[in-house]
RNA sequence: GUGAGUGUAGCUCAACGGUAGAGCAUCAGAUUGUGGAUCUGGUGGUUGGGGGUUCGAGACCCCUCACUCACCCCA
């Protein structure tokens, strides 16, 4: 036997046994988005490099160390996408989705590729569900899209959710770079007790201290100036508002002045929800507003925000938490015949049924019938027709209920009517 | 990128350095044309791959690949 080729590290399949779960989670979230104004959009699986330096960030992890970046026979530097929000926002741009309405919705369903050490939850291609929300500064935009996700993981019954918001200011001068001096000169004051990785952060990216796990550090932090505390008017305004309309809508969530999120573009609002069964990689979902990053790939101002959510970890959650799937598809009828001239006349009859929408599988391999009953069985079909040699003679079909047992016969012109009428009756 | 653990049949796992096994699944039969329960039998493996030690390696050593978990970070 031949070497066999497996399945690149970090990626999976997803079988025909499991996939029936990822379809049912993504109408739900079809149906809800929908449902909330969001219209479907579709990218390419990969870029030019730039945008993602310049989008999503020269300094943040993932443009450092995690994308998938390579050269193409016309020496273009492209990459496949590690994240959404820029290819949307590109797209947004390049299509002037902007000229007919003053606020565009975007959802999309799409993998996502970052070069990481797999783990739990973690994978090198996983798939996002995002949204984007370009166009409005209404801190009511915000509490919409929270509390469209809110209700999302409602409809899927997931349980043990939490959902932590911060504001992380804007980039005027008496906001987050007033506040980011604090935090460095504060930082300076403890230089002493903080890890290696944050002394690195300090210089390069002083926010992410905030959500430094090392103990000592967190400590440290803690006990630090808060962004909340140095916000702008204007920022404040706006988080009081959010604030208020998430108890408005009744939706539950707390608020962690430490919640820094790893992208560059994030203003003001940011949020995370996380659940419980997943292991130490526990976030579902992330997102936050960006009113910064449509003029920075090449737009006007234009105030904008979104979210991601990781549907491996969302279903994981889910097979944790023993959510209830719907039952998988079953068949209505399996088809078994003894005999060549049998098959024949199965294969006609099947082409006959799944015309008028019935969902037939029939045995194609010469073997028992009792073998065949057992494969009827194991698909669990609801019934089974039987052609052998006494049936094609008579002109009739077998006609097996497989949940009580009873069988009948039925004249093989009448099957297809039979059928309907059975079915539509064990529909109801 | 760092650290730890694990790779044996489709799945879950055994086998003191000495003939590679069990349960489940699968296929067939018991039932010459009838599923689920039971019983009987069969198929199925270059022990992840490569090298080394040894009279002899699934086991010990080295390399490599993959998986798992954690760090980092993220969904």
């Amino acid at each position: 036997m031949a070497e066999q080729i497996k399945a690149v590290r970090g990626t999976r399949d997803i079988t025909p046994d499991e996939v029936y779960k990822w379809h049912y989670v993504e109408s739900a979230a079809r149906k809800v988005f929908e449902k909330f104004g969001f219209r479907e959009i579709r990218t390419p699986i990969f870029e030019h490099t730039e945008l993602f330096v310049k989008g999503t960030g020269e300094i943040t992890d993932i443009v450092q160390k995690e994308m998938y970046t390579f050269e193409d026979k016309g020496g273009r530097s492209l990459t496949l996408r590690p994240e959404g929000t820029p290819p949307v926002v590109r797209s947004y741009l390049e299509n002037n989705l902007f000229v007919d309405i003053p606020v565009n919705k975007f959802y999309y369903i799409a993998p996502m590729f970052r070069y990481e050490r797999p783990q739990a939850g973690r994978y090198r291609q996983h798939m996002q569900l995002g949204v984007e929300s370009i166009g409005s500064p209404s801190p009511a935009a915000d509490a919409e899209l929270m509390s469209m996700y809110w209700h999302f993981i409602t409809e899927l019954n997931i349980k043990e959710v939490k959902l932590s918001m911060n504001n992380v200011g804007c980039g005027n001068a008496d906001c987050r770079p007033n506040y980011v001096e604090h935090l460095k000169s504060y930082a300076k004051e403890n230089i002493d007790s903080l890890c290696d990785t944050c002394k690195d952060r300090l210089e390069r990216n002083p926010l992410r201290m905030l959500d430094c796990k090392v103990e000592g550090c967190s400590e440290i932090f803690k006990k630090g100036p808060k962004i909340l505390d140095h916000l702008c008017q204007e920022c404040n305004k706006h988080l009081k508002l959010v604030k208020s309309y998430m108890e408005r809508l009744e939706i539950p969530y707390e608020m962690n002045p430490f919640l820094v999120r790893g992208l560059d573009y994030y203003t003001r609002t940011v949020f995370e929800v996380t659940a419980t069964g997943l292991g130490a990689q526990d976030a579902i979902a992330g997102g936050g507003r960006y009113d910064n990053l449509v003029e920075q790939l090449g737009g006007k101002p234009t105030p904008a925000l979104g979210f991601g959510c990781g549907l491996d970890r969302l279903i994981a959650t889910m097979e944790a938490q023993n959510t209830r799937f719907p039952d998988p598809p079953g068949i209505d009828v399996y088809l078994v015949s003894v005999g060549e001239e049998g098959v024949s006349r199965i294969l006609e009859i099947s082409y006959l049924l799944r015309r008028k929408g019935i969902s037939a599988e029939i045995g194609l391999e010469d073997r028992s019938l009792r073998s065949q009953m057992k494969t009827a069985n194991k698909l669990g079909a609801k019934y089974v027709i039987i052609i052998g040699e006494e049936e094609i003679e008579k002109g009739v079909a077998s006609l097996k209920n497989m949940q009580d047992g009873h069988q009948e016969t039925v004249d093989m012109q009448m099957l297809g009517s039979t059928m309907e009428d059975k079915l539509r009756i064990s529909h109801r």
